[in-house]
DNA sequence: TAAAAACCCTGTAGTAACTACAATGTCAAG
DNA sequence: CTTGACATTGTAGTTACTACAGGGTTTTTA
């Protein structure tokens, strides 16, 4: 199988692939006189994990972690796995309040605006420059 | 008002501030003889809007546009700022679903390890590696 | 008054996870 | 035998900062 092939049965760029062969996710494959990557199956079985893993945004760093226990399990494994998952789904559940509470405040931004014509005097421009009416959300600016 | 001040007076690290004005999202300040930055109160509510913006997730090319209504309202403008934060209510929505999803999934995988030990059977890796059942957030890997 | 601490400056490089070239080489079809 | 699709490496760009390094200045403190 060659990148392209692999990069269609996987539904991930060939650029992404050869990323992740940088990156140490995926092993180097063999090559062809001309130097090209023949990969088997394997790759797609170990391609598709990881891309699966994204697909539950995980970071790159995570994942690395998972396959680190795919590739050579140990006795506490599977107690870290789950724990390495439970922390995940906490960041997810964090994250969607955090929307929540944004999308509240957006929503309240805009029905400001309802009823004015001209800038000047819109709800929305004055409601973005109040110091402390607005905090929006106060945290981490710096969340996914 | 020097930039230390500027930067407690409106919670922003100060490398951010340069940061911004190098991005022309705040104007160039005056400078004393030892070319340090001096700010004025504009520059502080200027700072505080952006700000703003940003704790609603708003991206810096919006939060640009925004800037360019304020500086130079035009007779459309109300409502192209509606719609500006119209979008951007929208995508914060999308973005909710798509981890409501996401944290089902998680939830589901967690669950099948449940009663396995050994990490050759973990319900969660193998989970992670079958190829049509939990094709994740099938869209984009992309959001934000 | 002098030294130390706290602040400021510029410029560059690093972060995550890719994406997008440029410049070149190889292979299959017509 | 040429055209087009595919492959290679290497480098730079993306977003919104953050973190230095290697300097200068100002304020505080002894």
């Amino acid at each position: 199988m060659k990148i392209g092939e692999l990069a269609t049965a996987s539904a991930t760029p060939v650029e992404t692939i050869r990323y992740y062969e940088r990156e140490g996710l995926l092993p180097q494959p063999t090559r062809t006189a001309s130097n090209y990557r023949v990969y088997e199956e394997q790759h797609l079985e170990r391609l598709q994990f990881i891309r699966n893993c994204r697909g539950l945004q995980m970071s790159l760093d995570e994942v690395r972690e998972l396959l680190r226990y795919k590739d050579e399990p140990a006795q506490d494994c599977a107690e870290t796995v789950d724990k390495l998952l439970e922390a995940h789904i906490g960041h997810v559940a964090l994250r969607i309040q955090e929307l929540r509470g944004l999308e509240a405040q957006l929503i309240a931004l805009r029905d400001r605006c309802r009823g004015t014509q001209d800038v000047e005097h819109c709800g929305i421009l004055a409601g973005l420059a109040e110091t402390p009416a607005a905090p929006a959300v106060k945290q981490h600016l710096h969340v996914r």
